[in-house]
DNA sequence: CCGAAAACATACCGCTCGGTATGTTCAGGA
DNA sequence: TCCTGAACATACCGAGCGGTATGTTTTCGG
């Protein structure tokens, strides 16, 4: 049972995977369909099959992998923790250890989210979704924190799930731009000091 | 003393204003140098006259526009203000009430920190300077803060200031992808509850 | 008043890139 | 086996855009 020639399943996983990587790295709109067929192995003919255009290839790559990507690296552990600021703080202190060019690709969601203004309704629709639904959680968490007795009892779960979406994605973002890793540090212990403050004790 | 048909400084001022309007909508490198010159009412012949090339273009708006807007907006109302984080609280406060396109416009800044991995090193470096510059100058009133008894003691104003400038690009940034005004002002009332949580008293 | 340089306008070039049209190969069912 | 359609590859097109070359007008100093 060798792997056969032509596997459609994997050309399009190839594509969808090659076209995220220049997307995080590039932005939407700047990234070239060029690269990305070429960085997956195929030509434009595969592109042009698989999807029908660009715009319906950056949907694609969405669905099926910024969202689970999001998903599962900041809503899923947060989710899942006992203890939720603290699975927080824990992320946050992994942060300034990424490389400079890790730093440099920023948040997936991030990025469309500032580049959001130049795309279409559509696309706009599903960005703003992914973010309502990681604030949905957030604030469902930081209840769920408030009853464990983990979070303090004066925490205003949907302002506070809101506000730290925006500070994250500002740590990030602005991870992008600091040359400086101390600055970033500087960033993160402020942000942690902050989530201390929430806790409760 | 009628004003003369050619203003070389006031066509390279409609020049910056036009590019800087242009730049803060599309990006800088999605901003495109025919927009610029025809909302500026010139001609191509008149940007490569006054500057070289649209990297030097965009390097004169930054130093002589985005800069000042910085300036002016962030930094100096907060730095001159006797209350800082008072200040701070109520230019957030009208946040909020801006119009749908104003929001979607996003900060100068932060929409440059989120494009810096795509610029050339020269620009990189100046849109860093000015994060320090705002993130020292933060410190600095926060430091002012401590000693006048508004800010409380066991704050840490290098730690907070970074935190602080990614938040509000944070809080910026994501304004311009919500279409509901009810979580921007969610995250704002956010925000608030921290900067409450940092004074004395 | 005149000439030279500044201050633009106009026309054009070449490359990039999204998109398309067409050719070619492979895989599976009748 | 054959034939049809999927799964690509290849070649090409046209628009947009940064940049340039050149022409034209204004301004100003001598």
């Amino acid at each position: 049972m060798k792997p056969p020639s032509r596997d459609p399943a994997a050309t399009r996983r190839q594509l969808l995977e090659a076209a995220f990587a220049e997307i995080h790295e590039h932005g939407f709109r700047t990234a070239g369909l060029d690269a990305i067929f070429s960085r997956a192995g195929v030509t434009k003919g595969a592109v042009y099959h698989h999807f029908g255009s660009k715009d319906q290839l950056g949907r694609a790559v969405f669905d099926e992998v910024v969202v689970p990507w999001v998903e599962e690296r900041w809503i899923a552990p947060v989710r899942d923790a006992a203890d939720p600021l603290g699975e927080l703080i824990a992320r946050l202190r992994r942060l300034p250890e990424r490389t400079a060019r890790e730093r440099a690709l920023g948040c997936p969601l991030g990025n469309l989210v500032l580049e959001s203004p130049g795309l279409d309704g559509v696309f706009r629709a599903r960005v703003e979704g992914l973010l309502a639904a990681w604030r949905t959680q957030l604030a469902a968490d930081l209840r769920r924190g408030k009853r464990a007795g983990s979070v303090r009892a004066d925490v205003a779960p949907a302002e506070t799930a809101a506000f730290l979406v925006a500070a994250l994605e500002g740590l990030v973002g602005l991870a992008k731009a600091v040359g400086d890793p101390k600055a970033l540090e500087h960033a993160v212990a402020g942000c942690i000091a902050y989530l201390r403050s929430l806790r409760a004790g």
